[in-house]
RNA sequence: GGGCUCGUGGUCUAGCGGUUAUGACAUCGCUCUCACACAGCGAAGGUCGCCGGUUCGAAUCCGGCCGAGCCCA
């Protein structure tokens, strides 16, 4: 026996930083090298930068970095690449916030030039925590999603698919609008507030007589209302049901229908549907197929339809409109309540529906294929497909893809001046119609020169629903392209399911016509330790870096793979992040009194090795499947227990006495249990397994394959039980009877079924003195 | 409000028609036994979300409800 090894007693986070060096000197052994074996590329999610990561994104991304580790040690050369996806409206927020100035106040060129340098701060931090959590990502070759190649290559996928024509087209539909922004606003960007607010109760008057009275916050719609819905269970206005009613001030009829969306117990029961007050005028407008009309600019004011309230703006015209109908007596109250009413986040304006052009990509057409491609995919874990499958079935409009935004990938489109002939310029450039001068020379339709560049952008996830054609070199690299599409793997969240995986399977379908990856890897989400969503306004958010400070990458690595179930949401819990770390110390120790012995070229078998290995050859079988199954958790707590409640309490104990004798077969069935173990643990716990391989046995161990079963008697298995038993009982009666673990216990013999292990156990437990 | 997924000791989890319902972490007690007190041994802790049904028998199958999460409105 010499000294250990490991001289430290203990695992130190230190030793991480020492690792990161070491790995960063050593690139070829996580390099994507075609020359390892059949290739595996990962379409790495691009993570949005925005302040600091979540740490469900850390765990997530150590998720996702086990996978990549996985494949390497299966003999995949994986090609694991990493992008920062940094278009769209956050970084857009943040430089408006900062200079206090909204977007359509910018010169656009001095805008984006500042979104750009922004965004690069913020990234460059995202990929600091990236590499800190031990990611063996491509980290050399970071690509950004508002890079110039990468935004021509999006706008080429877009004029390819332009070109086969009848996909894309352009269209009116009602979306959130701010009239003191001018721009239109995603749901994210609204908030709720109660605000004071007047119910008007506005008589209509029916056909044949009577009426029917509805309860409207928003009078100056009346010349848009298309509709009057009451409850079907409500008396008070069954008669009307069916009936024409004359809307008051304008006298265009509209029918009084049945809805169940009429809330009997607010107003008056009665509601005017018009385009557009409220989120349920857009929903019934749609679903009773009414043709809308634009009642409001997107200055906010009245339009040419309101008549003689044209002009005014909204607040006016609704003054002017409560006057009107008073003066005509078809007022009969004026209630002042308290109203949710949705606000522009920024300027504090309620917000408009208004019906603007939109692009729109014919997606409801692909429903059938996108369900039939679900299929072809195997997801991880199974059921998690369901959730695409939902998303596709309750698709009801076709995608709108064009925004009024600045920092996004530009839709390449110039309009003829003067026939309004839409002109898709050829797909390799990158385009910027804003302020580009056109790449026409005469309209073919009608011949003319002038063109007016589009000045919309796409929707982001237009940019990041060709993200696995970007990493597998479509357009750019037909050879690998060729041999490495469909992508292996996918793997994301399940959040956004409904956007990035659906978006790209569309994309890849009308590109392709093929599915865009074989496997899905759907993880869950980071929540606390309550099990609630974790945000910043909650007050429950806990931020990652100084968990990572404190505990390290491999404590929160073997955290996110032993006690998170795959695909679940998982809570966040420091205290088990700690316990991680004693793990960490166990397996260092168990390493450090292994690694006192030399590792002989071979050994001679007894019985208990024998034994040990069989155990060992189950559990790599069961590691091996679990890791092609990307299913971690299975294989962390398969080799934890493995080694906590088999190898180290029986086998090592076994296996000493004869260890420090120098017996060859438990010096070598020792190091051969720990090289196994240390290779089943890699891709979970990068540093402590590499730092422990370097110093016992040199080289890294993310140079080695995943172990193969040995030929050994495996029926040795059967007495597994059997010794645990045994040598519980030799502990629990010498603890009873308050005896040393070096006394003999009299009368206490070896039971003949272990009589195999007799002298093992015998000097295990001093039981002949 | 709607859809989907999930619901086993404080936490994570095995079991998926018949077991005294796994194991781990945390808790408590005892022990420095020469790899490890970030250890070892032991203890306590669960009417398997609730209510009904099917069955000789249900954590396990069916229905309803409740709770959580995600998505949509």
């Amino acid at each position: 026996m010499a000294e250990p090894r490991l001289s430290e007693k203990q695992w130190d986070i230190r030793f991480e930083e020492e690792l990161l060096k070491q790995w960063a000197q050593e690139p070829e052994l996580f390099a994507f090298d075609p020359a390892k074996g059949p290739a595996y590329v990962i379409d790495t999610p691009p993570p949005y930068p925005s302040g600091e990561w979540h740490p469900g994104a850390v765990i997530a991304y150590a998720m996702i970095d086990m996978i990549a580790r996985a494949q390497r040690m299966l003999g995949r050369a994986v090609l694991f690449p990493f992008g920062l996806d940094r278009n769209g409206i956050n970084i857009e927020r943040t430089v408006e916030r900062k200079y206090r100035k909204p977007l359509h106040e910018w010169d656009r060129a001095e805008f984006i030039a500042k979104c750009r340098e922004e965004i690069q701060a913020i990234g460059e931090a995202i990929l600091g925590v990236a590499k800190r959590m031990g990611m063996s990502a491509e980290f050399s070759n970071v690509y950004t999603t508002d890079s110039d190649e990468y935004r021509a290559f999006s706008q080429a996928i877009f004029l390819d698919l332009y070109r086969k024509g009848n996909l894309f087209y352009r269209g009116d539909r009602p979306t959130f609008y701010c009239v003191a922004c001018e721009t239109t606003l995603a749901e994210a960007d609204i908030l709720y507030e109660e605000r004071p607010s007047k119910l008007v109760w506005i008589r209509f008057p029916l056909e044949g007589g009577d009426h029917v009275t509805i309860a409207t916050t928003r009078p100056e719609l009346l010349a848009a209302c298309r509709t009057v819905i009451v409850h079907p269970d409500d008396e008070r206005w069954r008669s009307a049901a069916g009936k024409k009613a004359k809307v008051p001030l304008f006298g265009h009829p509209v029918e009084v229908r049945a809805h169940p969306e009429a809330k009997m117990d607010f107003g008056s029961g009665a509601a005017m549907i018009c385009s557009y007050g409220d989120m349920v005028d857009v929903r019934l407008f749609r679903e009773l197929k009414l043709e809308p009309v634009k009642a409001i600019d997107d200055k906010g004011r009245m339009t040419e339809v309101a008549a003689g309230y044209a002009g005014l703006k909204i607040e006016d015209a609704r003054e002017k409109v409560i006057a009107d109908l008073q003066a005509q007596g078809l007022v009969e109250k004026v209630e002042s309540i308290q109203h949710m009413t949705p606000l522009c986040e920024r300027s504090r304006t309620p917000v408009e529906f208004l019906s603007m052009e939109a692009w729109y990509l014919k997606q409801l057409d692909a429903r059938d294929d996108v369900r039939r491609l679900a299929g072809e995919l195997e997801f991880h874990p199974a059921r998690h497909r369901q959730l695409l499958l939902d998303w596709v079935n309750s698709l009801t409009i076709d995608w709108p893809i064009s925004r009024r935004r600045y920092y996004h990938t530009e839709i390449p489109l110039w309009y003829c001046a003067s026939c309004g002939e839409v002109l898709a310029p050829e797909p390799g450039p990158y385009y910027r119609p804003w302020t580009d001068a056109a790449p026409f020379d005469t309209c073919p339709k009608c011949g003319g020169t002038e063109f007016r560049g589009e000045d919309r952008v796409f929707d982001t996830w237009m940019d990041s629903s060709v993200s696995n054609l970007w990493v597998t070199r479509y357009r750019t690299d037909d050879a690998f392209f060729a041999a490495n599409y469909p992508t292996h793997l996918r793997p994301q969240g399940r959040e956004i399911v409904r956007t990035w995986l659906y978006y790209t399977i569309l994309k890849n379908w009308l590109v392709r016509g093929t599915k865009p990856f074989r496997h899905v890897f759907i993880h869950g989400l980071g929540l606390d330790q309550r099990g609630r969503a974790m945000h910043r306004t909650t007050g429950n958010y806990v931020p990652a870096e100084p968990l990572i400070a404190k505990y390290g990458a491999d404590a929160i690595r073997f955290f996110g793979a032993s006690e998170t179930s795959p695909g679940d949401d998982f809570r966040i819990s420091e205290q088990k992040i700690g316990g991680a770390q004693k793990f960490l110390s166990k397996l260092w120790n168990v390493a450090r009194f292994i690694s006192s012995f030399e590792e002989p070229r071979a050994g001679k078998l007894r019985a208990t090795d024998e034994w040990i290995l069989a155990e060992l050859n189950d559990t790599i079988a069961v590691a091996r499947g679990a890791y092609e199954d990307l299913n971690f958790f299975v294989a962390a707590n398969r080799v934890r227990e493995f080694v906590w409640n088999v190898f180290a309490p029986h086998y090592m104990e076994m296996a000493k006495a004869r260890a420090y004798q120098g017996d060859s077969g438990a010096m070598w069935t020792l190091h051969a249990v720990l090289r196994d173990v240390l290779r089943l643990f890699a891709p979970i716990i990068p540093f402590a397994t590499d730092r422990i391989w370097r110093e016992v046995y040199g080289g890294s161990v993310h140079a080695e394959q995943f172990p193969q079963a040995r030929d050994v008697n495996e029926e040795m298995r059967d007495l597994t039980a059997k010794i645990v038993e045994f040598n519980s009982r030799v502990w629990k009666e010498k603890k009873e009877r308050q005896l040393s673990l070096k006394d003999p216990i009299p009368g206490l013999a070896v039971p003949d079924d272990l009589h195999l292990f007799e002298e093992d156990l015998s000097r295990m437990h001093h039981l002949n003195p």
